[in-house]
DNA sequence: CTGACCAATTTGGACAGACCAATTAACTCA
DNA sequence: TGAGTTAATTGGTCTGTCCAAATTGGTCAG
């Protein structure tokens, strides 16, 4: 069971991602929030903050306004892929191009600092992925597992970041939508020989 | 001037990213914070929310306790690059190579989906980048400025995402360290063309 | 009728004190 | 010494209050 004010937050989460408000409109004010949601304001309030730290609005004297989209944080991600029952195919789409993409960058940049160690780790991990005889669901395991030790192994904190958020937001959602996305197996294969 | 909750949240924030507790360390009671800071329970519970959603904690009964600085929100970014009086270069570096990376990616994204109009657009912003005889600072204002249109042209919304983000927490910090990254002219041109 | 001005209301920000349930730490006793 | 129990600590929630900034609505001069 979630605190009461992370239920709140997800409440206004999901209107405003929904666009039941207006860019620039305000929210209910706290003291409607606490009527509808039948809780105090100091819960209210925590929800507001969290909702205003991933970015969906601006709080400050005299409401809270709607902000555009395009200026939310990264982690507002996961509740668009969870704002219906079956996530936005799109959005999915755009997510395995970053996904894919920044893999290919750690992988450069694995080549350039890591270690003997992670080089031969990752190798290992490479190796069910270019059998052919292997089924749809344990090779897209094996590249999950592949991917996200490219990624520690970058050494690059922001590409971590970016790929963890997007990973972590992504990994409730794979069994509703599979994982599809066909990875450039030749490409991997090219990087590990080097 | 910033909220009073916001004060604690960036002081709580600079202590953990300063590592001056450990990982799985419980940080000081929100009855200590309160003496600490002078303040009431709850701005030091909206900071402790905010902290918490940044990823930095985890706050439950018992104490808020340090997390992996991996398992972060990509909006601490900014508070690392704010750490020192001056950005740490390496991070520096990390950034670079992903905003580079990702503004390729958004080319591509670009030339596939987006509409007669960005394009012209963003071979307008083309051009002055191209010519060799443009001041550094001009050019990389240039510069800039076309990142920043490509990724909103691409229609990819995590891609903008991060974009902004990067480039958000970034745009405060140019000025301490340059905008130095070499761009590869030889490529966008090569799109522009295409 | 329009627009500038002003007062009343609304709203977020902060504060004080209290209770509960889960966790943790301390203690006791076998 | 170690396991089990108790007491203290901690986060979660609640009620009520005051303040300053922003908004709203009305008023009045032009």
């Amino acid at each position: 069971m979630s605190s009461k004010s992370d239920q709140i937050a997800d409440a206004l989460i999901h209107d405003v991602l929904a666009a039941r408000y207006r860019v620039g409109e305000r929210l209910p004010s706290e003291r409607d929030l606490v009527i509808r949601f039948d809780a105090n304001r100091g819960a209210v309030r925590e929800a507001m903050a969290k909702v205003a730290q991933l970015g969906l609005v601006d709080v400050l004297p005299g409401g809270a306004r709607v902000r555009e989209r395009e200026l939310a944080s990264l982690d507002v991600i996961g509740y668009l892929l969870r704002q219906q029952e079956l996530p936005d195919p799109s959005l999915v789409d755009q997510i395995l191009v970053v996904i894919n993409n920044l893999v290919s960058v750690a992988a450069v940049q694995v080549l350039e600092n890591a270690t003997d160690e992670n080089i031969s780790t990752i190798r290992g991990l490479l190796e069910p992925l270019i059998r052919e005889d292997s089924s749809n669901d344990s090779h897209n395991a094996a590249r999950f597992e592949l991917m996200k030790n490219i990624m520690l192994a970058s050494n690059n904190l922001p590409l971590q970041l970016i790929a963890r958020t997007l990973f972590e937001q992504f990994a409730p959602n794979i069994s509703a939508i599979g994982f599809y996305a066909v990875p450039d197996r030749a490409r991997y294969a090219l990087y590990a020989r080097q």
